[in-house]
DNA sequence: CGTCTTTGACCGGCGC
DNA sequence: GCGCCGGTCAAAGACG
């Protein structure tokens, strides 16, 4: 089969899956709401996590508050948390010059305008204002009542040239960083270890363009071990030492042209999310990269794509969006995301 | 006929 | 120790 019917076909898997989240969309939201506050509340529920239920609030509440908290995880760039970063066309004209090279220095730029628009101790929204001279980009805390607004001030070059704040902050800096599902990581005692042990080594994201991308730390190995193949400690070790790779992305954008060719072996209904999780391996001989694909639990047409692993040799296919004039961007970031570049691990 | 997808079963980790 | 859950395996079927 060539590279093409592969992209298709993966297009496809793809194409279910927003098909499934179309049929399930007159119907889930409710449900989805309620899934997710009673997944939390039975199964990750921490000390932490309760305190923020006992405030009586709703499931999207508590979306917000942990999407409150993300910048903080941000700053400190070692949690396992989705950061919302809204990024301008012309900073994606930016990024993707800068993919033309290593895909490390992109995620550095993603990570440093997001870094940028979030330095505040809120997630903030922004509205740009474009003019010859640069641009102007508003921001408003989000955090409920508090009317607290950024203005930056960008030149032509996208450097910032100017931060003004307006209004005070009506709230405490939050303090808690939450994992992906909810878990408090950090801010109480006994979780450091855990913070450590999954610490997201940098994140970015594109809200606009429907990108976030995570990269983590491996998680201690899960893999069940064959009782008659004795796993050696070494490659135990070198197993937790995969790097794990999580990238949100818009049902609409290409997230299967990654370039490289993968085979479905699994799929799985997981907790907290009405729709099935997809499992892929890279079919590359020995290549032992895996990914899988969920669509988010909330009511946006995002799909979650986890990468576990490096790629050991190269993208097997020729992107030609990339060498393409108008490449897609979101695309290139995908590239750049699993493509196997060593230095993203150190 | 080879490759890929589907899907139920199995396994290990983890919380209680 | 038990049960839940996520991740993986592998047989069977589909497809080109």
């Amino acid at each position: 089969m060539d590279d093409d019917s592969d992209r298709s076909s993966e297009a496809t898997e793809l194409e279910n899956l927003t098909t499934q989240r179309k049929r399930h969309s007159d119907t889930d939201d409710a449900e989805d709401s309620g899934t997710v506050n009673e997944d939390e509340s039975d199964d990750d529920e921490t000390d932490d996590q309760r305190e923020v239920s006992e405030l009586d609030t709703s499931p999207m509440e508590i979306d917000a508050y942990s999407r409150t908290c993300q910048s903080e995880t941000l700053v400190s760039g070692l949690a396992e948390v989705p950061i919302q970063y809204e990024m301008r066309q012309d900073e994606l004209e930016h990024l993707k010059n800068h993919l033309q090279g290593s895909h490390q220095e992109a995620l550095a730029i993603v990570i440093a305008k997001a870094a940028q628009s979030q330095s505040g101790s809120k997630i903030q929204i922004p509205k740009q204002v474009k003019s010859p001279e640069g641009s102007r980009s508003y921001y408003k805390c989000t955090y409920n009542e508090c009317e607290a607004k950024k203005i930056e001030s960008c030149d032509q070059y996208n450097s910032i040239t100017k931060i003004v704040y307006k209004g005070q902050h009506k709230h405490e800096q939050p303090k808690k960083v939450f994992t992906r599902r909810g878990k408090v990581l950090s801010s109480s005692k006994g979780q450091e270890r855990k913070f450590t042990s999954k610490q997201c080594k940098s994140s970015g994201s594109i809200s606009n363009g429907a990108i976030l991308v995570e990269e983590m730390d491996a998680p201690p190995p899960k893999r069940r071990v064959k009782k008659n193949s004795m796993a050696s400690p070494g490659s135990v070790l070198k197993a937790a030492k995969k790097p794990k790779f999580v990238v949100h992305a818009a049902g609409d954008v290409g997230i299967s042209a990654d370039g490289y060719r993968w085979r479905k072996y699994g799929q799985k209904m997981v907790k907290g999310n009405p729709h099935p999780r997809n499992y892929y391996k890279c079919t590359s001989a020995g290549c032992p990269v895996r990914k899988h694909i969920e669509m988010a639990v909330d009511g946006s047409s995002e799909v979650i794509l986890t990468y576990k692993g490096v790629h050991d040799h190269d993208i097997p296919i020729h992107t030609k969006h990339i060498n393409s004039p108008n490449p897609n961007p979101n695309a290139l970031l995908l590239t750049a995301v699993s493509s196997p570049n060593p230095d993203i691990l150190t």
